[in-house]
RNA sequence: CGGGGAGUGGCGCAGCCCGGUAGCGCAUUCGCUUUGGGAGCGAAGGGUCGCAGGUUCAAAUCCUGUCUCCCCGACCA
């Protein structure tokens, strides 16, 4: 094992990789481009999965399963999602093997009549079932979840971040009216927003996309994006409003109360195993993973420290207590009782693995009563009284919780900028990187110009109020001022 | 898909230029000593050198092809 994790600063991917791996969440697949999420990365993801998907059911959604395959005809039916992601498609056109000599290969006598797409996200096969579902007002709304894997021939991949198949969850529901629809994607914005800050303690910004950042098929997407330590933006969840578009294209219609055919109303949402990511560049530092306590697999880990036999026993009497009482207040809490470790190897791993507190326990503290406690998010430490460990314990998770996003979101507020030219935009970001709030005159042409110059997209635009002025490029009217960064 | 770097025991690397039976550190196993910030000594096990061809008496080393990974671009959650 590594004695540290790389420095930064120059080497941000690296430090990035470093803590994947000394954290013991991911590494990289001999399939191409994919990933193995270890034990410890799913333990993570299944803590995400678990908040969300409360969340979800909070908001009336239930969870469903549709196929991994999808008919390559379903997907040419909706011309911009067509457009958006035929290029990045696996594609199953036979059946069968057959052996040869040692080997095997494709049996050429199994070609399929039509070939099927591996899902890259699942509105076509989903659409064309909701068609039989939906007759009357009175099947609608539909809020359905699925919690899937997908896959999108990447050309460029990186762990967590962009990965050639990825797990993730995607919500689709359908409307009766067009409100309703915006309702519900707004409404889904938010669940992300407070999952993303109340969950992750990593703050976001929400906002609308620009028509060239859309998703491929919607009227309009939402999303929250985070800002990462290396001032390079994430777009951590989105959420679409499709109009009709899918509606029409797959010919999904209901009888309405006044007797009236008419189309549904469509959204989608989704956030992945990207949030991992996020997760990771967010909070992590020189010594490795920083995990929220809510998230956490294991939130506090307790290290006994003994010299002889008879020590041992006392310090793991000791330690077994503790963890008895804190797992009757609901901590998840893990005994390192590894007799071939010494604590400071054990110290340095459970740091680099985001443990958010570490209890340590020698002879010295079983004799005065007392428990050497450390923070992983500032490194603390500080001897405490054994006695009301557990309501202790309690209230300093929900303070590094608290910290943390406190933390997250004082380092994103020094990294934010606003500007009222371009060479001001592009010397900030030049030397500074991160948010950057900027006046532009709303079109594409001039979005493509500043992403060409500068490497900089808008990211969204956001909801908070701004003032108007003028596009720092071209100088026309702007009603207030969009989210730009260099964006994962 | 373009430009750059790299694939050698589980991990990190040396060896390659100049061909001659594969080495170091960490990890693993065993023994003893250690244990409040990544332990020490001794012994042992483990590798068709990414893959496929070719040159040669002989290939980790030279040649050709191919696959994969990393970094920078273009594409994207």
């Amino acid at each position: 094992m590594a004695k540290n994790i790389t420095p930064r600063e120059k080497d941000y991917s690296q430090w990035y990789l470093d803590i994947v791996k000394e954290a013991q969440l991911a590494e990289h697949s001999p399939v191409r481009g994919c990933m193995v999420i270890k034990p410890t990365g799913m333990a993570l993801w299944e803590n995400m999965q678990t908040g969300l998907d409360q969340m979800f059911k909070d908001t009336g959604h239930q969870n469903a399963y549709f196929p991994l395959f999808i008919p390559k005809s379903f997907l040419s039916k909706e011309a911009q999602h067509v457009e958006g992601f035929a290029k990045e498609c696996a594609v199953v056109t036979h059946s069968r093997l057959k052996a040869v000599d040692g080997g095997v290969e494709v049996d050429p006598d199994s070609r399929l009549d039509e070939e099927l797409i591996v899902r890259p996200t699942s509105e076509t096969i989903i659409w064309d079932t909701y068609r039989n579902w939906i007759q009357s007002y009175r099947d609608l709304p539909i809020l359905v979840n699925q919690w899937a894997n997908v896959v999108r021939w990447e050309m460029r991949t990186r762990l967590f971040l962009r990965t050639m198949e990825f797990l993730w969850q995607e919500g689709h529901t359908a409307h009766a009216t067009k409100q309703e629809a915006i309702d519900e994607t707004l409404q889904m914005l938010e669940v992300y927003r407070t999952f993303a800050e109340d969950y992750m303690a990593m703050p976001v910004i929400t906002g609308v996309k620009t028509e060239s950042e859309r998703f491929a098929g919607a009227e309009d997407t939402y999303c929250i994006e985070a800002l990462m330590q290396d001032g390079k933006a994430l777009q951590a969840g989105t959420s679409h409003f499709l109009g009709q578009n899918f509606a029409k294209a797959f010919d999904v219609k209901f009888q309405d109360k006044d007797g009236d055919h008419k189309l549904v109303w469509a959204t989608s949402w989704g956030v992945s195993t990207r949030l991992i990511g996020g997760l990771i560049m967010t909070h992590s530092d020189d010594q490795g993973l920083v995990l929220p306590p809510k998230l956490a697999p294991t939130q506090v880990v307790i290290v006994p420290i003994y010299r002889k036999d008879g020590e041992r026993e006392l310090v793991l009497e000791y330690g077994d207590a503790i963890v008895k009482e804190l797992k009757a207040l609901g901590v998840r809490v893990k005994l390192d009782d590894r007799d071939n470790f010494k604590p400071g190897f054990k110290f340095a791993e459970h740091e680099a693995r985001g443990i958010p507190l570490r209890i340590a326990i020698g002879p010295r503290d079983v004799q005065n009563g007392n428990v050497e406690l450390a923070r992983r998010d500032t490194l603390n430490k500080e001897v405490v009284s054994r006695d009301g460990i557990g309501s202790l314990i309690k209230s300093l998770l929900e303070t590094i919780q608290f910290d943390l996003f406190e933390a997250a979101k004082t380092r994103r507020e020094e990294m934010t900028s606003e500007v009222e030219s371009y060479e001001e935009f592009k010397s900030v970001l030049e030397e500074k990187g991160g948010f950057i709030y900027a006046h532009w005159d709303g079109t594409s042409e001039t979005e493509e110009r500043i992403k060409n110059e500068t490497k900089a997209t808008i990211r969204c635009i956001p909801f908070e109020k701004g003032t108007s002025g003028n596009c720092m490029v071209t100088g026309k009217p702007s009603l207030k001022k969009v989210l730009f960064a260099k964006a994962y």
